[in-house]
RNA sequence: GGAGCGGUGGCCGAGUGGUCGAAGGCGCUCGCCUGGAAAGUGAGUAUACGUUAAUAGCGUAUCGAGGGUUCGAAUCCCUCCCGCUCCGCCA
């Protein structure tokens, strides 16, 4: 399997951007790359988008002659006007001897435009601040009181070993990040799944999921993993993909759909694991449980009216707020700047959560707006009331958050003076009794 | 793994060479009917691209995708993708 070509659901009819909105305004387009620290596109762009409208005109007047003339010819033939059909035969015979070459160089120039169109990110919404990486984020608020301790908070990565987080284990049959987790650790990280789905579903009106783990190209290209990060993604031997967060298996449920109005909005969540090649990683975070090639996490979907989009972001970041709230984990909220969002998004909030032990803010939750990029890659639409045609959707997801950063920040947060660790109140309902991680001695 | 069947409009479904962008039904929209509603009844109801001031008109394409045969393909041929059923295997 591959790319955008043909993919046996007919899927990839529209452009990844509108060529259209590039065609009326090329400068807000370039613009909008500027601020993605890209260089300018819209004149390579439309250079090829006006040989490529050329070349169709080309073709559809050479097909309406030829469909004129076949025309005449069941005419002529049905008079018994031998000759002008077979003048009118000679003359289609010629026309399909341009045809064929003229149809190729069209497709040709369609799936390089197209190509070209896909690898560009979506553009940053207004209210984005610009900048080029992490430095240029805008912390938008803070919440919580950082823990203090009477004595050096450790990092879990130190003090977690000894009460079941097994790094060890995991690298014996698996390799570097990777971990096997034992007794009340396991127990912890499922508690912390179960309670975040619980209060997304009943707090926040997200419907629970299960999804497949393996996907195809489509739905890959559909939330844009593919074509440019094909490398971040584990791949299975049979050409299907291992979702790198349950963004992918989520948002597409609604691929290729015409929705109604009153569908949406559609809010979906799913506790997965994600799989990452962390291709780009190397040497970052190469100790504890922060950066693996296998995490759970809890995601939320939405898919939404375009006006409704702004709102949905706000709303989901509370979400997931509200999960570090009750967990009583210190937190602030990012607005990430234009050259540190990700491909699809318009507009992102990054939580951070507070880890006493790396005496810093690490990202927890990632919560996006991507407008109508994916809808316009998975070709979802939607039908107002009342009106004609369709539109494309909006879609949002965010984490709610990742199950197993979330348990290094319980570890860090609560850890003892004697290396134990003491189970946030919200979450003993979940634990079966166990109320502290005690090291084993 | 073996065998078979199938992919048509918002949905269901007919359609084996031109009169098919595509019957019929459902849904939807507007009207009639009704005290109101239901039922009944009449009409309408795809998308994309090009051209254009235009969501007017005209042209082109689209019946899973690509290629081929043909003056002409939803219909015939080839390749591929996808789905379903039965058998086998298996948690």
């Amino acid at each position: 399997m591959s790319g955008l070509k043909e993919d046996g659901c007919g899927a990839i009819a529209s452009l990844m951007h509108d060529i259209r909105t590039i065609r009326d305004n090329p400068a807000a387009f370039d613009a909008g790359l500027a601020r993605r620290n890209l260089a300018p596109l819209s004149a390579d762009i439309l250079a090829a988008d006006t040989q490529l409208r050329a070349l169709q005109t080309d073709i559809q007047s050479l097909l309406a002659r030829r469909n004129e003339a076949s025309k005449l010819i069941g005419q002529a033939m049905s008079k018994g006007d031998k000759d002008l059909a077979e003048q009118l035969k000679a003359e289609v015979a010629t026309l399909k001897q341009q045809l064929p070459l003229k149809e190729a160089d069209e497709r040709d120039q369609l799936a390089a435009l197209q190509a070209q169109l896909a690898a560009i990110p979506n553009l940053p919404a207004d209210d984005v601040p610009l900048g080029e990486d992490e430095d240029s984020n805008v912390e938008v608020s803070r919440w919580g009181t950082l823990p203090s301790f009477d004595f050096a908070p450790q990092e879990h990565a130190d003090f977690a070993p000894a009460l079941g987080l097994d790094f060890e284990t995991a690298a014996k049959m698996s390799g570097a990040r990777f971990a096997f987790l034992r007794g009340p650790m396991a127990r912890l990280e499922r508690a912390l799944g179960q309670f975040m789905l619980d209060r997304q579903t009943q707090n926040h009106g997200y419907i629970e999921c299960i999804t497949p783990l393996l996907v195809r190209d489509e739905a890959a290209y559909g939330t844009a993993q593919l074509p440019k990060f094909a490398e971040d993604l584990f791949q299975t031997t049979d050409g299907r993909w291992l979702i790198s967060t349950s963004e992918m298996s989520l948002t597409n449920a609604v691929r290729e759909e015409l929705l109604s109005e009153a569908d949406l909005p559609i809010r979906m969540t799913g506790l997965t694991p994600c799989f990452r090649s962390e291709a780009g990683a190397a040497g970052r975070d190469t100790r504890g449980y922060i950066r693996q090639h296998q995490f759970s996490k809890v995601e939320l979907v939405s898919i939404v009216r375009p006006e409704d989009s702004d709102a949905e972001l706000e709303r989901k970041t509370r979400a997931a707020e509200e999960i570090l709230e009750a967990l009583g984990l210190p937190y602030r909220k990012m607005l990430l700047c234009s050259g540190d969002m990700g491909f699809a998004a318009r507009k992102t909030y990054d939580l951070e959560v507070w880890l006493p032990g790396q005496n810093a803010y690490r990202e927890i939750s990632s919560c996006s707006n991507c407008g109508d990029f994916q809808g316009r890659r998975m070709n979802t639409r939607f039908r107002r009331e009342g009106a004609k045609g369709n539109e494309f959707v909006h879609t949002l997801n965010g984490s709610g958050l990742a199950v197993g950063r979330t348990l290094v920040a319980v570890l860090e947060n609560y850890q003892q003076a004697d290396g134990s660790v003491i189970v946030p109140d919200a979450l003993l309902p979940y634990m079966g009794g166990i109320t502290r991680l005690t090291p084993a001695s």
